[in-house]
DNA sequence: CGACAGTGGCTAACGTCATTAGCCTCTCGG
DNA sequence: CCGAGAGGCTAATGACGTTAGCCACTGTCG
């Protein structure tokens, strides 16, 4: 159990310091390595190889999404608790856009438990809006989508014109609740 | 000029090949130099580099998504076109997921103006909700979070529950249309 | 008709990475 | 005090991207 350096868990986080300072692309291990001041295949003996490495930093993304929607939500029901969800999950998009593109949306074993528990928070979101069944997955399914769009598009700088994105980021949220609302068939 | 049997389009041509086949990340010049028969630094005389590969073929994914989407709004107006756009833009990445995964977000000046005239076809979409200025723009940012972050997470294979794929996208139509008609604040 | 230029392909060579194999050395439990 | 294993290292390999420099063919212009 020698000098306990280095660990999975600081592997990540050196991990993690890369893409949020350079981007999800410049993930290699040879950086990683450098970061830790060890050689490279020295990682190998915490992680498994560069993809899972990868599926690591995400899952630890999808954690810390995890910590922000259920923080949003804690208290809050109907249109505000899903006001506060979106905006939450926003406000993290746009304060750690590398990160937020590191997110692997390829469901993968090792992070259902973290997505399912994302979905459930979700779900819990939308309580108030008295959705059973399938009608409250295909909304979970919707407000993803939403809020899953415009936090790349935003972290990828594609809204380009000088349009206030908070005007642009209320309309959708409006959307979602407008559309939850008058749910129907169409 | 001899035996034209490469060009850049040829190149990008076989680039789609490979992306439709194994997914954007198995998009390498030795795999496209195999394809066409040709060794990899025969490439460099079509193609600057593989970055630049990467934009062509993003440049030709939204191309593709233009026709999509101006054949879907021609001679429709109102709801049924917004309807006839979302479902085409959905179908099309249903149809080609790898190939939507390859699309690049950050803007490149390449393909700025196909971007722009992806654009202008929401904005024509939108136009009997009769929105000006600013709201035109807020709205056209919500179609697009809203189709995309869809279409990326089916490519992705995101949605995995059983409910029926149609019905979560006629939910998120929906949301669009009401969210539009009902646009105030919030 | 024949030289010429440039287009497009080729081989050789490098550098960067990921990954594997095999070694060495602390450190800790007995 | 010893033995094992955790954790680090070097060496080696193989994919790729990229650059440099060479050569043949082709179509054009004297």
């Amino acid at each position: 159990m020698a000098r306990a350096a280095l660990s999975p868990d600081a592997v990540v986080d050196h991990a993690l310091r890369i893409v949020d300072e350079e981007g999800p692309e410049a993930l290699t291990l040879s950086a990683v390595a450098g970061r830790a001041g060890v050689a490279t295949p020295s990682l190998y003996k915490h992680v498994r190889n560069l993809a899972e490495l990868r599926v690591l930093v995400s899952g630890r993304v999808m954690g810390e999404l995890v910590e922000v929607a259920s923080e949003a939500v804690l208290g809050r029901s109907g249109d505000e608790a899903l006001r506060a969800l979106m905006d939450g999950w926003r406000s993290y998009a746009a304060r750690h856009p590398h990160r937020y593109s590191a997110l692997i949306q390829a469901p993968r074993p090792e992070t259902a438990e973290t997505g399912d528990r994302l979905v459930g928070i979700m779900l819990a979101a939308l309580r108030a809006y008295g959705l059973e069944g399938s009608a409250a997955i295909h909304a979970v399914r919707c407000l993803r989508a939403a809020m899953h769009g415009f936090a790349v598009l935003e972290a990828a700088g594609a809204f380009q014109l000088a349009e206030d994105l908070d005007e642009s980021h209320a309309l959708l949220t409006h959307m979602v609740m407008a559309g939850l609302r008058t749910a129907r068939e169409s």
